[in-house]
DNA sequence: GCGCGCCAAAGT
DNA sequence: CTTTGGCGCGCT
């Protein structure tokens, strides 16, 4: 019995199939995007009777593989005058990205220089999914803090235009509560129905601001993604957001590549840092790719900085950002009193190097003597900056860098560049001298110098050495929050967003680390550090915060400026200068560089390059409008092992470096093999 | 990015 | 005559 009902059930079974196989499935072709250093498009074929979406994600043989691509539109059949293979479609569960948003990688594409389909690739998760229990965890959520008068005029003028794409510059001094406005917008939108995106440096994704955005919104709205986070973790952040399973995201410039599916706005915070630009692979800038993100979804973006980005800055006194401002402080407390210490003419503290001076040491005691806490600030790693030789002079370098190695940890001798690592020779390896000096200064010996004078005081550190992790990050800022260290010692890492309420007093300890690289924006970095690590001290009302800045070239203005808190004095002094030389913002550079195993051939690449933008200027009077400087040997010539030149090419338009450097790879004939020739475009690091 | 086929140098 | 490795090409 039960047998003969098997039966029939396949019988029905088999006839059913039979039915649907009489309305054939057409077999349609399909341009595709695929995960390939290819600047070119594939055609593939589906079978189905609806069409597929452009859009969709897919997997496509490749070769003898399968790779990530997306299909970018239905093409008539009639074209193909080849074989085509077919593509996966996950069809219980197909996932497209909307058109805007694949508009937006096509201008990621084109701008930037890379291929499409690797481009989309940045949108694939990298493990597959699986299926989680719903996570119902019903989380209080803390009510709204109440916003200042400058707070909510800001507030306002940017929610009347919610619904519509504008830039918006918020210039708030540091600790003017710009967060909190971010918060009140988020909420606004999300109780809308959308979903809000919040990009923020890698560096300062703080669990702080992690938490505030979890106790405002509750657990179960907010994702989170940053390099620390595993792949599965990240996976279902991106789920979630692509089924509005959550509405907030915050994460580092990679969370541009989520599928959002009703995005309502975008925050951009600590606009100015360059860390939002990727200067490997897809060079691109995660803000202006999120501005023309929000572009494309017509939807607001709000940029904050203490130290707004000249690019930024310029935009707003052209009215093509609207620019917002905020003078206080939300305690209302006074900005720290920033002084300026000449090094050439300062004593240093009995038995002290020159840069342990009494007038740092004084500051020091008075405040640990009054319960506060201290914080020295040295934007370099390390014990000793170079090893030189006394008897021959020499220093000891990276076999394969031209750079110095760095001394930490007493005896390991590490490249900061390639990562080359040696334990400290006994002796000159150039002339088997024993006499090897320790040169310069780093945070681990101002951190072994302190611990020296101070026995009785906890010392915690902050750089790439002593944090490692997200976890290491936590500890540093739970001791320094309960005030269990009293000496903060650190990189940018302390410089930036962080919030301790015992802190009033913080030590720059060399301020001209970095003023001396050949970089048109040298002084604008140091401007924004100096600001942004004196916004760390008195964030509290009863604390007078100060600031001691020591310089060997304090006549320098960007110091002038910084004391006296005058972002504007120093971006119209600046904005000066870029525009007598036109540099950015008056100007837009690309940065095309010429990389070789050799030296010589590096020569011969860099006269191919010349030789070829000579004849294409000739033949397209266009490039005439394109200024070629170069080249140069890059200012760190060799890195791992390769040789480095550049040429800059500057214009006022601006898709014109794009489409000479297009033509010049075009072809290679003559070009020694090798070379490689890429192109960074907006350069922020010409290193 | 990756495999494959081609060719030249080195091995048996 | 076979094996190895480097290079350039094409991938739908």
């Amino acid at each position: 019995m039960k047998f003969k009902l098997k039966i029939t059930q396949t019988i029905a079974k088999m006839l059913e199939c039979f039915k649907l196989n009489q309305i054939q499935p057409r077999r349609r072709y399909y341009e595709l995007a695929v995960n390939a250093p290819i600047s070119k498009t594939f055609t593939y074929h589906y079978e189905s009777e609806q069409a597929l979406t452009p859009g969709l994600m897919v997997k496509a043989p490749f070769g003898s593989r399968k790779v990530n691509a997306v299909i970018l539109k239905e093409v008539p059949s009639l074209d193909i005058d080849f074989t085509t293979k077919s593509i996966d479609v996950d069809i219980e569960a197909p996932v497209t990205l909307s058109l805007p948003i694949l508009q937006w990688g096509k201008w990621l594409s084109e701008y930037y220089v890379y291929p499409l389909g690797q481009v989309l690739n940045h949108f694939f998760p990298t493990v597959k999914r699986k299926e989680r229990p719903p996570l119902v965890k019903p989380s209080f959520t803390e009510t709204p803090l109440n916003l200042t008068d400058e707070q909510q005029t800001v507030f306002t003028s940017i929610y009347q235009q919610i619904n519509s794409f504008n830039v918006h510059l918020v210039h708030g001094i540091t600790g003017s509560g710009k967060t909190e406005i971010y918060l009140q917008l988020i909420d606004k939108v999300i109780k809308e129905g959308k979903q809000a995106l919040v990009l923020v440096p890698e560096i300062s994704l703080t669990p702080q601001l992690e938490d505030r955005f979890k106790r405002r919104f509750g657990e179960a709205q907010v994702a989170v993604v940053h390099s620390q986070i595993t792949p599965r973790k990240k996976t279902d952040a991106w789920y979630d957001i692509s089924e509005h399973n959550k509405s907030i995201l915050i994460g580092a410039r990679s969370a541009l590549f989520s599928n959002f599916k009703n995005l309502g706005i975008i925050i951009v915070d600590e606009e100015h840092d360059s860390s939002f630009k990727q200067d490997e692979k897809l060079k691109y800038n995660g803000k202006d790719a999120a501005i023309m993100l929000a572009k494309l979804l017509n939807l607001p973006i709000v940029l904050g900085s203490a130290t707004p980005s000249l690019e930024s800055w310029n935009q707003a006194l052209e009215k093509k950002f609207q620019l917002h401002t905020l003078k206080d402080r939300v305690f209302k407390q006074a900005m720290p009193k920033v002084e300026i210490l000449d090094l050439r003419q300062s004593e240093a503290y009995p038995g002290q190097e020159f840069w342990y001076t009494k007038a740092l040491h004084e500051k020091i005691t008075k405040h640990l003597n009054n319960d506060h806490q201290v914080a020295l600030f040295l934007n370099r790693r390390g014990l000793a900056q170079t090893i030189q030789c006394l008897d021959c002079g020499k220093k000891l370098d990276c076999p394969n860098c031209d750079i110095s190695l760095t001394l930490h940890h007493k005896h390991d001798l590490l490249c900061h560049y390639c990562g080359y690592h040696e334990k400290k020779p006994l002796r000159c390896p150039h002339c088997q001298s024993e006499k090897l000096l320790d040169l310069g200064l780093g945070t681990e010996k101002v951190q072994n110098v302190l611990q020296e004078l101070f026995p009785e005081k906890k010392i915690v550190r902050a750089d790439r050495d002593s944090i490692e992790n997200r976890a290491d990050m936590e500890d540093f800022i739970k001791t320094a929050e309960a005030h269990e260290a009293h000496i903060l010692i650190g990189t940018q890492m302390i410089a930036k967003g962080l919030d301790f309420p015992k802190l009033a007093f913080v030590g720059v300890i060399l301020a001209d680390v970095g003023l001396n690289i050949p970089d048109f924006r040298a002084s604008e970095r140091v401007f924004q550090l100096i600001t942004q690590v004196s916004g760390r001290a008195g964030r509290r009302k009863e604390l007078d915060g100060e600031v001691l800045v020591q310089s060997f070239s304090p006549e320098h203005s960007v110091f002038k400026w910084a004391q006296e808190s005058s972002f504007e004095g120093f971006s119209q002094e600046e904005l000066t200068e870029r525009n007598l030389f036109l540099y950015p913002p008056f100007s837009r550079l690309s940065c095309l560089r010429v990389q070789t195993a050799e030296k010589e051939t590096g020569l011969l690449a860099c006269q191919w390059v010349s030789h070829k933008i000579e004849a294409l200027k000739q033949k397209y009077p266009e490039y005439t409008a394109l200024e070629i400087l170069g080249p140069t040997p890059a200012p760190i010539q060799k890195i791992k092992n390769q040789y480095r030149h550049l040429f800059l090419l500057k214009s006022s338009k601006p898709m014109l470096a794009q489409k000479l450097f297009a033509q010049l790879t075009h072809t290679s004939d003559g070009l020694p093999a090798k070379t490689k020739l890429s192109l960074d475009v907006d350069p922020l690091n010409m290193l």
